[in-house]
DNA sequence: CAGCAGTAAACTGTCGACAATCGGGAGAGG
DNA sequence: CCTCTCCCGATTGTCGACAGTTTACTGCTG
């Protein structure tokens, strides 16, 4: 690990490897492939920091501060940010610095509007190329988040909710929009920390891999994209909700 | 400018402006806004350099020359060729550079399915909110590219294509979509280079803007879709006729 | 006490230089 | 004559430093 994780800092770092240590092994057997760039490295690391909520919306990433505390030079950190603003998790003023970027109520909506088309292409595809393992693998995932539900551990369920969607993306073996998905959800990520009706959810799920499994290709399509537009509905109303409580207070 | 373009290299750079001249006017009407990051520069022209061919897809991108021959240093350079990485005009291989990315036929294939269901998405919105002068816009660019076709200006033709879509994308109002057809469009820049059936095109552009103008909203986004689908299918075909022509040769 | 100007610190944008790594070519050996 | 190895040049990855701009603080004035 040569890339310092800001998380890091807080403790002493007292995992420092010699890797130039004692015997030379003739056959290595893991360090062959050279470490990844710095550039690389931060830009995963920053992912992290605004994927975990570490970094807030908004919030300014200051350069020489964080290649400080990463513990490299300002050179790969601006890569690294260039990169994100162009990946669209972080937005760039000129002369001012970057933050991270906070989206409006139209962009998100926006971005539940192709993320549905994307999910109903994926779905489709997964009904023409779907094995049986594949069935039973989502009905496991499908499973999983039941009991996740049932013992209120939002995270679990989380995680299984990306396994589910990954392996169906997977499965439709459809690079471009499996990548333009990806973005997207990155993109919204914040809103994926509070759940809204993960039962109503979760039938849907079912609907979906029932359709799949049957090879119904045009109704796995439409189940796929009305998914996500139910998403896009349960999130307007807990919109609602929050605007109608602020105005209550 | 403070960029010298690649292609100024070639003649004599005579336009050299001498910007701190003669008398300092009390009030500028111009250059209130500094002058835009190299950086940015940088991308705009490696962008242009690929989009127009200059640069050959598979082709390696040389930090070290190309900062020269800008006459900028390399650290804007790494920085735009990082972002157009992200963007996808690019491939970077670790310790060995940049490379103009090549686009296997699975991927165009793919991106043709992606930029069909957003160009469906756009033609369904632009539907919605179509004014007259717009569609009578739409009705003039039809008629350009009709004379284009007839002139065989290839050229021409493809700037009026671009106005087309770029009008329905801009009355469709949906950053999101735009943002991403744009991307899909850049990365498969090469293959509008050559042109197919265009008359049968321009046809399928008739019928978008009818719908449009009607406010089919379904069927505008049906065309919208299934356009782009003739379009895969047109690139198929003259793919097999390659294959075949190779085959024979 | 509030508002404004001036100054100083902080931060971004850019550059040149050094180190590490990869590819190609020369040379030796089979 | 072919192949393998070693070395050198070319190129990327990284760093520290400087210049210009923005921001924040301080002190002055109405």
């Amino acid at each position: 690990m040569v890339l310092k994780t800001v998380d890091s800092l807080l403790k002493t770092d007292e995992d420092r490897e010699t890797a130039q240590s004692a015997r030379v092994i003739p056959m290595p057997v893991k360090p062959l492939q050279r470490a990844e760039s710095l550039s690389s490295q931060v830009y995963r690391e920053v992912e992290r920091l605004v994927m975990s909520g570490q970094l807030e919306p908004g919030s300014k990433v200051n350069e020489y501060i964080l290649a400080e505390q990463l513990g490299v030079s300002r050179g790969p950190v601006r890569e690294a940010t260039r990169a994100l603003v162009q990946a669209g998790l972080l937005v760039a003023v000129p002369a001012r610095g970057v933050f991270v970027r906070e989206l409006s109520e139209t962009e998100i909506s926006e971005n539940y509007d192709v993320r549905a088309l994307l999910t109903g292409l994926m779905c489709a595809r997964a009904a023409e190329r779907r094995t049986d393992s594949v069935i039973a693998e989502l009905n496991h995932l499908i499973v999983e988040m039941e009991e996740a539900i049932g013992q209120r551990a939002i995270l679990a369920y989380y995680k299984a909710n990306l396994a589910f969607h990954g392996l169906i993306a997977q499965v439709a073996d459809h690079a471009c929009s499996s990548r333009i998905y990806d973005d997207l959800i990155r993109e919204t990520h914040f809103l994926r920390r509070s759940l809204h009706a993960p039962a109503q959810t979760n039938e849907e799920h079912r609907d979906m891999v029932a359709a799949i499994a049957a090879g119904d290709v045009e109704r796995a399509r439409r189940l796929g994209e009305e998914h996500v537009f139910h998403g896009k509905r349960r999130w307007l109303s807990s919109l609602k909700e929050d605007a109608a409580e602020t105005k209550t207070i």
